[in-house]
RNA sequence: GGGCGGAUAGCUCAGUCGGGAGAGCGCAGCCCUUACAAGGCUGAGGUCGCAGGUUCGAUCCCUGCUCCGCCCACCA
């Protein structure tokens, strides 16, 4: 790596704040950068809120991390998009809130401190409720903290002074609040109903917690007495108590009513036959047996029939005594067992190979057994109803609105909430039980004795749902139930930001929460993001060793390149697929960028901000439009949530208009000796532009722009950072200005071309005869040839009367027409056949265009300056066959 | 079974009034030109999944089909 010389600062620069070397090197270093100005935009407090300032509030609540947490890719996207939005609002002068705070995640964490216990020996059983508990806390205090700092590093300016987790006092007591309240309601009730059971995990699941798995399975076609049926799950037949068939099959009617004997394993069973409508006839035998106690289906089958729920398998998903001999086993390895006993006694008719989807816990992916339990429940549907209203009202708006459908969807057939789980970790049931009368009592405050009888009380051993209390997220964390400045000024909150996986899990249920117990919607705007995936549209997971670690890339590419990288992606409907070469790619940008501070730093020592004595020129006042046209793009882009399209808009501008064409084009004037007052003009515009791009940048690269801000002599007083200067205004964009520069840009590229094209060395020098169109154009070009013949690498003749030389390359452009003589130079064969191409190509889209304007409908319907436009295209592309022709006529 | 999304350059993807197809990466050629080789210049490469329809005109709107992916649902 070569270490720049040294230059002297800027006078009028004011010393670098917590800036270090005064040299820059020629790539940009991260590493430096970010820790540095991190600790100091904290320090200064940049990040906090102020519910009594007077602006227009801002807030977004940020999806809370699972303490257990660390960064993943996921995370980064989801909290770089909202940072984007809270340092661009914040900058626009809102008075901005980014609550954060951390999950206590139910299972996982208990799961973490599980594996802990098992490492040293012991359990959670040995050690004790209350015990495991403390020791639960002791590790959240030591090490739940890791994501909070791996989300700094990403630069996330929160207000961490607020930071909340779901446990703190506060927060539950909003649980409770919440929890009391809905009993008071009659929404929270108790009842025995079949249950997601995942015995590893020994707790109840909700519906949203279990997934479903294609696996491979056999279809056993087992006799039942005369019968014959086919079921997945022979070990469930000692649970057996009734076989069903549906009420309009003929084939069974005769047997409806009646008590079949069934020879079985453990003797011979009385089995009554019931018909049944939820029984499908097309499906194996069109009989099933129906087992109350182990399938949902038939849960509700035997409720409608009055059946026994005979259980058969206990809650660690092994055959209970009521099995038999089988009691013991695993329900896998009795299904093993049942079928080679069946198979001994001739019952097993036929198997069939038979894929199908089985439910398995979402933690640890063990297959679900369903089982009757007691379980207490929250009544969804008269909190689901306000929650669809204020999305068809507009008063949340989700985009993309792709997900509305999905939304109403799961709203309108939404089902009651199983909120208790049998784990020790989490929110206790506020809910106490009196023995010696039976009585239940759920209460805000903890109770010690019967409220009725006086006697002694036993409080429910369940905890709730961790998502109970993240659907209460938006508010609790701004302090409710008190009434709070805070909840005033910044509920209901601006936008969420989140990923599709949990709009069942958790925008759902804050919209409903929040529409319940505040009385007003969570969010205005909820933004849904895709899910990262790999090259191969993989979900990304440690087990799977695809996933592209934040904290690995920001060491490697820095902070900046991951954070717009995940803007520029942001875009895509459900998948982006991420792959490093596209984090190089704008790590590449922040160098562009960095370089191209180095030069203009290095450009204007001797610049001092005053009054401008040269009027700005053209290259100027193109430079100053385009960057007009940037930011209304970047405006426009951030306020639709569309972070690609405001991402490339900058990209595109930094590097293709400011670095690739303004740069360049002030190289002569500042390389050379120009007119002083010219030259000050060049300089205050490269500063001015860069400048405002930095600012218009910052949000999605705020390292590396503070860096180079603090460095860039600014006229008067300024702010002491970048992140709570101005974001850019709008500005009016000069298309006159713009259509003048553009042919210059042409003119450039095609001499360019002719160069590349023909093969001219670099030294040798050309010559390019320029024929304007106009006496503006002539004039235009004279004024601006010296610059046009540095960049084009070829002297320019302006020839108003030039004549284009036979044995010639040929290019045209809208100032003109441009010959560059290159005798001795042309493969003159291969020229020809470069030519011919040209000229096929060319006589292909004039057959096509004279056609299309020979159609009388297209001249009669078509606007007229459609037809306009192509008339004239047409036109072009005469022109130039004529002088193809032409010019393949020089070279026969 | 219901619903949703995707199919555009070799790869990953943009393309929001229906009016001449774009980016990044990759590839080819030339260049260490005093901001940057993590760079510059130039170039090649596409029947916009298939078939119909609407329209003067369709990558875009409608219908059907094929192939991927996802979500929801009590077919054992």
């Amino acid at each position: 790596m070569t270490t720049m010389p040294e230059k002297s600062p800027p006078a009028t620069r004011p010393a670098p704040q917590p800036t270090g070397e005064p040299a820059l090197s020629d790539r940009y270093d991260p590493r430096q950068v970010e820790e540095r100005w991190y600790r100091t935009w904290e320090a200064r407090g940049y990040f906090r809120a102020d519910p009594f300032a007077k602006s227009k509030p801002y807030c977004i609540v940020m999806p809370p991390p699972n303490v257990t947490g660390s960064l993943h890719i996921g995370h980064a996207l989801d909290n770089t998009l909202q940072d984007i939005l809270i340092r661009w609002k914040r900058m626009d002068g809102f008075n901005t809130l980014w609550q954060p705070g951390t999950d206590h995640a139910g299972i996982a964490t208990q799961v973490v401190i599980e594996r802990q216990l098992a490492a040293e020996g012991t359990s959670k059983e040995a050690l004790g409720r209350e015990a495991f508990v403390r020791r639960v806390w002791q590790w959240k205090e030591q090490s739940g903290g890791t994501i909070v700092h791996q989300l700094k590093r990403l630069g996330a300016s929160c207000d961490w002074e607020r930071a909340r987790f779901t446990m703190d006092p506060g927060l539950s007591a909003a649980v409770r609040e919440v929890f009391v309240r809905l009993w008071e309601e009659g929404l929270v009730y108790r009842g025995d109903y079949i249950v997601n059971w995942c015995p590893r995990c020994r707790t109840v699941l909700s519906d949203l917690e279990v997934e479903h798995e294609e696996r491979d399975g056999e279809l056993y076609y087992i006799k039942y007495g005369p019968l014959t049926l086919a079921t997945v799950r022979p070990e469930t037949k000692l649970g057996d108590t009734a076989i069903a068939v549906h009420p309009k099959d003929k084939r069974y009617a005769r047997y409806v009513g009646q008590t079949l004997t069934i020879p079985s394993v453990e003797g011979s069973l009385d089995m009554r036959v019931v018909a049944d409508a939820g029984v499908d006839p097309k499906f194996g035998t069109g009989v099933i047996k129906v087992t109350p106690a182990h399938d949902p289906a038939d849960f509700e089958i035997g409720r409608r029939h009055g059946l026994e729920v005979r259980q058969v398998i206990d809650f660690e998903g092994k055959m209970n005594a009521r099995a038999g001999k089988y009691a013991g086993l695993d329900r896998f390895d009795a299904r093993r067992q049942i079928v080679e006993d069946m198979r001994e006694l001739g019952l097993i008719e036929k198997t069939e190979p038979y894929r199908h989807r089985v439910g398995v816990c979402y933690r640890c992916k063990t297959v679900v057994e369903p089982l009757v339990s007691k379980q207490w429940y929250v009544r969804m549907k008269p909190l689901a109803e306000p929650a669809i209203k204020a999305v068809r009202e507009g008063r949340t708006r989700i985009v993309p609105r792709l997900w509305v459908k999905t939304y109403y969807a799961w709203m309108e057939n939404i089902r009651d909430w199983c909120v208790s789980r049998q784990l020790w970790w989490g929110h206790r049931l506020p809910v106490w039980y009196c023995d010696a009368d039976g009585s239940t009592h759920v209460s805000r405050e903890d109770l010690t004795e019967c409220p009725q009888c006086g006697g002694p009380l036993r409080q429910d051993d369940d905890v709730l749902d961790t998502w109970f209390s993240s659907a209460l997220w938006p508010f609790s964390t701004l302090g409710w139930p008190q009434e709070t400045p805070e909840l005033k000024t910044f509920y209901p909150t601006s936008c969420l930001v989140t990923g599709f996986d949990i709009l069942f899990f958790w925008v759902a249920r804050m919209m409903m929460t929040g529409l319940h117990f505040m009385g007003e919607v969570p969010f205005r705007d909820v933004y849904i993001h895709a899910l990262i995936r790999d090259l191969e549209g993989q979900k990304m997971s440690k087990s799977r060793g695809n996933a592209i670690d934040p904290l690995e890339v920001m060491d490697e590419y820095g902070t900046d390149a991951l954070r717009f990288t995940l803007a520029a992606l942001a875009a895509q409907g459900r998948d982006i697929r991420m792959t490093p070469e596209r984090i190089e790619g704008y790590r590449n940008f922040a160098n562009k960028l960095w370089n191209a501070a180095r030069f203009v730093l290095a450009n204007v020592g001797d610049y001092r901000p005053r009054k401008p004595k040269a009027a700005p020129a053209l290259a100027d006042r193109w430079i100053v439009s385009r960057l007009a046209r940037t930011i209304a793009e970047v405006r426009r882009g951030l306020r639709a949530y569309r972070f690609n399209d405001a991402a490339g808009a900058i990209y595109q501008f930094l590097w293709h208009d400011y670095c690739d064409w303004y740069l360049e084009w002030s190289k002569p004037t500042l390389y050379r000796g120009a007119d002083p007052a010219v030259r000050a003009r060049t300089q205050a515009t490269l500063l001015e532009v860069l400048e405002t791009t930095l600012r218009l940048l910052h949000p999605f690269m705020p390292f590396i722009t503070e860096e180079i801000w603090q460095r860039l002599p600014k006229p008067g007083r300024q702010p002491d950072s970048i992140m709570i200067a101005r974001f850019p205004r709008r500005r009016a964009v000069d298309t006159a200005v713009e259509a003048e520069f553009g042919p210059l840009i042409d003119l450039v590229a095609k001499v360019r071309t002719i160069r590349s094209e023909m093969q001219v060395p670099p030294g040798r020098e050309l010559t390019a005869i320029v024929k304007p169109s106009s006496e503006a154009v002539e004039g235009l070009l004279g004024r601006e040839a010296a610059v046009l013949g540095a960049l084009a690498r070829a002297k320019l003749s302006i020839d108003r009367h030039a004549v284009r030389p036979p044995q010639a390359a040929l290019a045209v452009s809208d100032a003109g027409e441009v010959y560059v003589p290159l005798e001795g130079i042309v493969d003159l064969a291969a020229e020809r056949r470069r030519l011919e191409r040209e000229l096929a190509k060319v006589e292909e889209e004039l057959a096509r265009l004279t056609a299309k304007l020979a159609r009388a409908e297209f001249r009669e319907r078509a606007p007229a300056e459609v037809v306009a436009r192509e008339e004239a295209r047409r036109a072009d592309q005469l022109a130039l066959q004529a002088k193809l022709r032409d010019a393949l006529e020089h070279l026969r």
